[in-house]
DNA sequence: ATCGCTCACGTGACCGCTAACATGAAAAGC
DNA sequence: GCTTTTCATGTTAGCGGTCACGTGAGCGAT
């Protein structure tokens, strides 16, 4: 028998998994003379347990060192305390104002977030919500609103909420935290007509996954054809490159190349038309009388330019806080009386155009 | 009896915690069958079952639309196949890039990344470490060198790889892949000293708990102290405000009302001296021959402007990179020679001085 | 023929926590 | 005074995987 008793004792130390073994709730129940429940709930709402009680847990965790493992916790109850969050790109991006809004919002409320970027390639998206399932998380939050079928189909599977971002859909997969980057367009062609510009060139890189970007030369497109109909609009574009202001010199070249009548360049975004903007001094090119520029996304520079940029305004944070709200009433078992929000944007007039 | 089996049945059935049951692991062995330890290997180690059983269970994945359950995973091998990152701030930031380069790798290795932000407010990063502990992470990437001793206690006892960065110091938590911007601010005063500049200004915005803006403070001190000893070094800071150009006009101001003599201006960051590089056309100054500026970074927009914006160049995504590097090897179980990496700088003289 | 070894796969016991239900005492209702 | 309700806490049974070890077949060496 103490035989027996000594042999599964050594077995059982022996399937040990880690060597020095981690403070478990156990721990903490014991050194505070309570069962492993009353500690649980003790965390999760303090409330919901006596006040001394509470007081001698507390004391225990801290003694104890107590860090909760959040993936045991995860499993018994089924809700992973995560977000995931999956955007183009990071580096020197507007995003980022969104995944700071995002997180702003969701960690104060015990929810982590994670990051994955599809650096706009196609096919990233789908392997990346593939990946970042196995994780359950609570929510996803989505800059885009155009994926494979079988993202979407993921995205359902799931039944977490979802939010996409930074576009527009009439069929959201779920909820929809954005605003029409077609009408943006538009608006900014409607106020070059206005100025009396005619001869409008769109110019950026379009890398093929960025659909924003698509929906942006669709608006410029649409809107020159209401303005000039039959004219065909000059849209000089390049499918690969880094978004930098280099580029934007190298893109205001070409277009002056291919349409030298140009007399508004209408850039994609700040970041080109900042870089076309400053090299026109250069050019002997005179903004905005021998050219208008615009821009899109009214980045920090756009107002510290000679000329000031003249671009749309996205309330990029707010997308991200926004989207937060969304997700935790959902999360929290609330339900959404508006599951689309359109955040607008604005165009901003100033010297360049 | 029967009536016995039908009540734990119900019971059983009853005390199910979702209603439609998730596919698991076991439905997945079942229709390949083989144990759900197979399954498990196969999931893991394709090569560690046969080719036949293989081609079952992947069949049986796909026909099941299986996701694995990470929160399980990690609970029965204890390792999250997660790292978290604690940042200063990721809007419009630098240390995008090395967010970047951090997930790129870690990413096609498996490891999901937690992001964190500080916003530069000491404490926040104590309490970041403290609730990221609860998810276990596999590893910790923390830019910065300065930490509360609770932190780097709680860093240590964790007992996974940590990364410091972004900063230099001798005794790291446990690994480093910095510079020194100390070093960096003297090299910048070497070359405006080298170059004639005698009265120079050191400028920017200090948040209480950024450590690097501290690190290039004392760097210009010190550098300026050998150049001119016995001379204050002229010195004008902000303790907040937003990290923008328009903040770095207002400085440049600041600094010629309260230094009306200076001859050059260093600033902490790319984002300020742009700002001001570019207000100082409107207010008459010519840059280098009136007054030098010097910036932190090497931002795209630095050599952009007219005159080009003198800076110092860091590798921010191959610190992400390199930091990756070093947490897998870890990670998986092998050891690091260097435990200190210096990425090093580069000062790059352009025209601005 | 025997032995030892590798290989492919199975078995049982957990990992640390929480849902659901149970229990006992105090407070409230009649 | 007795039942009902409320409140604080305990008990039991998993959540969905993986670890350590076990087993039996196949194979070459002795």
């Amino acid at each position: 028998m103490s035989d027996e008793g000594q042999l599964s004792l050594r077995k059982a130390d022996s399937r040990r998994r880690s060597a020095t073994r981690a403070v478990t709730m156990a721990d903490v129940a014991q050194a505070a003379g309570v069962s492993t429940q009353t500690v649980s709930r003790a965390l999760r709402d303090p409330r919901s347990v006596g006040p001394d009680t509470l007081a001698r847990i507390e004391e225990a965790v801290r003694e104890t060192r107590y860090v909760q493992n959040f993936a045991a916790s995860h499993l018994a109850s089924n809700r992973s305390m995560t977000v995931a969050a999956i955007i183009p790109t990071i580096s020197a991006s507007i995003f980022a104002e969104t995944i700071q809004g995002l997180t702003d919002v969701l960690l104060p409320e015990g929810y982590q977030v994670f990051l994955g970027h599809t650096d706009y390639m196609a096919g990233r998206e789908e392997s990346l919500v593939r990946s970042f399932s196995g994780r359950r998380p609570d929510g996803f939050f989505i800059i885009g609103t155009r994926h494979t079928q079988e993202t979407t189909a993921l995205l359902k599977r799931t039944g977490v909420p979802v939010v996409e971002s930074w576009s527009w859909t009439n069929r959201p997969v779920d909820m929809l935290v954005g605003f029409s980057n077609h009408a943006a367009l538009m608006s900014v062609v409607d106020h070059l007509v206005g100025r009396g510009y005619r001869r409008l060139a769109f110019t950026g890189v379009m890398k093929p996954g960025d659909h924003r970007a698509k929906e942006r030369l669709k608006g410029f497109q649409d809107a020159h054809e209401r303005h000039f109909p039959g004219v065909t609009p000059r849209v000089v574009t390049v499918t690969s490159g880094p978004m930098v202001m280099a580029t934007g010199v190298e893109l205001l070249k070409l277009v002056r190349e291919q349409h030298p009548d140009t007399d508004a360049v209408v850039f994609v975004s700040d970041v080109l038309a900042s870089g076309a903007l400053l090299a026109c001094a250069g050019m002997g090119i005179s903004v905005p009388k021998d050219l208008a520029i615009t821009g899109f996304g009214n980045y920090d520079i756009a107002g510290q330019l000679t000329p000031g940029l003249t671009t749309i305004a996205i309330a990029s944070r707010r997308i991200g806080t926004e989207s937060a709200n969304l997700l935790l009433r959902r999360m929290q078992g609330g339900d959404v009386e508006n599951r689309t929000q359109d955040v607008g944007f604005e165009l901003l007039v100033r010297g360049s155009a």
